[in-house]
Order: structure tokens, then sequence, then C-alpha cells
RNA sequence: GGAGUUCGCCGGACAGUCGCUGCCGCGUUUUGCGCGGGGGAGGAAAGUCCGGGCUCUAUAGGGCAGGGUGCCAGAUAACGUCUGGGCGGCGCGAGCCGACGGAAAGUGCAACAGAAAGUAAACCGCCUAAGUACCUUCGGGUACCGGUAAGGGUGAAACGGUGCGGUAAGAGCGCACCGCGUGGGUGGCAACACUCCACGGCGAUGGUAAACCCCACUCGGAGCAAGACCAAAUAGGGACCCUUAAGGUGCGGCCCGCACCGGGUCCGGGUAGGUCGCUGGAGGUGUAUGGUGACGUACAUCCUAGAUGAAUGACUGUCUACGACAGAACCCGGCUUACAGGCGAACUCCUCAC
């Protein structure tokens, strides 16, 4: 069983996708560098979606680090995250990180969510 | 061996596991999946500073305005690039650097210092004692007037230099040599050089044109979110033919000019979304050949990213420790800037040895 696929079904592929999760956010986990924002989407599995602005990482090198890395542990972790569109959003200094440092920091974002996803479902 | 100059090249590799995305083949076929094979960022992909292709606007046409370039010749699709040459500067040298047309068309500008900064100019100094005045030991002395750009001083810069003659002192005032200008000659396609000849004493013609300007050449505008097609919603158009008085709109500055809005005939329209544009090209490599060279020509051979909320990644191990700058977004040619570490070639200078 390949469980760790990361096909198009599991992206938020169009404009209007990523409206529909910033008009209806129900879930925040805010950190110094980075912002998740999410909703629930009513499918079998969660779907995510990178906001990486220039303004806030220079250069197109640590751009796709940074999208790389998350999209990475979202992979590996997408049975442990509720059926949730989810919005990475960059803040200022998400480029200088390290790979290990960014691995961490998605884990623990990870499972704040899943917390806050289960507080707000009961 | 040391110091240096120029040119070229590399920009981690290998293995395993889990993933992503085009292409090809097979299977399935609700055209989406599954399996296998093979491809998948750079030397600057960057900055977006130039030049072209391509697309639409008129096959981009005339004038004005505005921009760009600026020694000469060539290369090229084109250029602000490149090559060769000239001139000037730097270096012992290999070599390197230069917005390098015009100030004898006009306008403007130059702080401070200085007498004077351009129709040049007497502050000190030097000279003169004819004239006027004063002093006098009656020889003369001094001031004014006058001559002088050789000397001092100021300045970034003071309008040819050195020597001899000359002179009251001086001065291209005269002469020699050097420099400069004009005309001719010779060499060169030319920029320019030679100094072969003649002429000009040189206050002719100072500097600044990344100040206006003049001259020569050159540039229409917008950009792949260009643009073409398929198509839910909503909504009132689209194509072709004929015609055009006024006005309006568009062609991204203005004028000319051009197109449309008018009439007729025919036809469903085109936002979300999707498809194409999208990579085979002024392409790479090799050989031959023409050329000093940039480059051209001929033949052979190779196909080398094409994403679109956006693929080329993550983890682990090994390699004398592994790493800088940095990520394609229509495509090419350049320029500029960033860059850990490493390799090669040619040449120059110094030292030593033979």
């Amino acid at each position: 069983m390949a469980e760790f696929e990361y096909p198009r079904q599991l992206r938020i592929l169009t404009g209007g996708g990523f409206k529909s999760v910033f008009n209806n956010v129900t879930l925040k986990v805010p950190d110094q560098h980075i912002l998740l924002l999410a909703t629930p989407n009513g499918l079998s599995h969660p779907r995510i979606g990178f906001v990486i602005s220039k303004k806030n990482v220079r250069r197109a090198v640590k751009r796709n680090r940074v999208r790389r890395i998350m999209r990475e542990s979202f992979r590996l972790n997408q049975h442990q995250l509720p059926a949730v569109d989810i919005l990475v959003l960059a803040r200022p200094g998400l480029g200088e990180l390290e790979k290990d440092e960014l691995h961490r920091l998605a884990k623990k974002c990870w499972s704040r969510l899943r917390k806050k996803a289960q507080k707000s479902l009961k």
C-alpha cells in the first residue's frame, strides 16, 4: 500500500480554493516564522497550498527549499492530519532556517493543528 | 623555484529507500489510472541594462517632438556586443585602461586665491627722467605720467619652450632647434602617420559639449498576463460585403494618415475553467575550407527541461570531509553583477643550474 504519495488531489490547485480558505478560516496555527490557516474541506483527506511571498523570502532558491521541505513533511504525515485545506504562509526569517529546523517546525505545526482541530470539532 | 598577465574548463560523485513531473511503449479505458523504460535548472537560470526573433496594433507610412549611439574599418539577424587597426594614458614586460565627433555657429559656466580667468591683465619687481612737481652736497634722487609679461607671488589652469642676439628695461622684436597651425606631397579603404616641401611668429585657436547646443547614424508602440482556439454562468453581441458628411472612439506624446461606429446578409455568444502558443533553434559537436581575427561556407552527426498555486526533492550511508553564488517561466545574442574550492594551456619578469 503506497500510503505516502503526493498526487494532485492533495494540493489546492485553483485560486478559488485559496480564496475559500482565506474567507473561512476556522483554525490558526501561528509561529514566529510561519502561519498556518485551515478550514474543513468536506473530503476524506487534507489538502495543502503554499503562500511564500518574495517579500518574506527573497531568494527563489530559499523559497523552493522551504516549500519542498514543508511538502515532504506533509506527505509523510498526511494520515495524522484531519480533512482540512491548509494554507502555509511564510513570515520573515523563514528562509534563514536550516533544513533540520524546518523539519522540526513542520512536525510541531502538524501536531498543533491536529489538537486544535479535535477541539473545534467537539 | 618565485612573482605576474591572458585565455579556457569544472561547479560534488556513487549507492539505497520514499516521492514529484513531461515523453515513449504496453494494459485498462468513465481518458483517468496501473506497470515498464527513458528525460528532468545555471555559469551566471540573477539584475532586467541593451539588441533581435515572435505576437497584436496599419505589410509601421510622412512630419514634429523625444530617446539612443559617437576615433576608423569590419563581423553579425541586430546591438550600447565582438574582432582588427589608430590615437592617448599606465606597466621593466606579457599586457591593461579610455562616452575617444565638433569649443575657428551661437548661448552659458568657472568657488577660493589672485593685479588679471578672455575684446586678457601692471600687485611686487625691472626700466625711463622728455613733461609736471618736490628735494639737492648741483653729480643727481624721488613722486606722477609712461614703457615692460624676462623675474616674484596666486591658482587646477596665467596664452609656446630652450639658447643666442637685441634693448633703457623687455618682448617671436630677430635668428637656430623643438613644439603648434594651414596648404601640398607620400603611405593607408579609413581613423591616422611620416616630417618630404612651402607658408604662418604663434594674444592665430585657453578649459568645459556625462551644460544647452551643432553634426552624423539610428529608433513607431505595446508585450507570452503577447496572442489564437474550445467552452458552464451571465449577457447583448460576432463574421462577411457595401459605404463614409459631421462628430466620437482606437492606433499609449502631437499633427497628417489609417481603422471602427452607418446600411445589408449570415451566424448563438465567450466570463470561471481548459487547450494551444511551449520549445528543433540566428541549436550543439566534429572534420574540411576562406579570413590576421570576430566570423562565414560545405559535409557528417546529435536532440539536450518545458512546469502552470507551478516538477527536478527528502532521508541514510561511503568517498583524506564536500562547500560558494544561486532556481528556467516565450526563445535567442550580449553586457553587468555575485561566487567556496579546484584543474589546464600560452606568455612575461626575476633568481638558480647546465
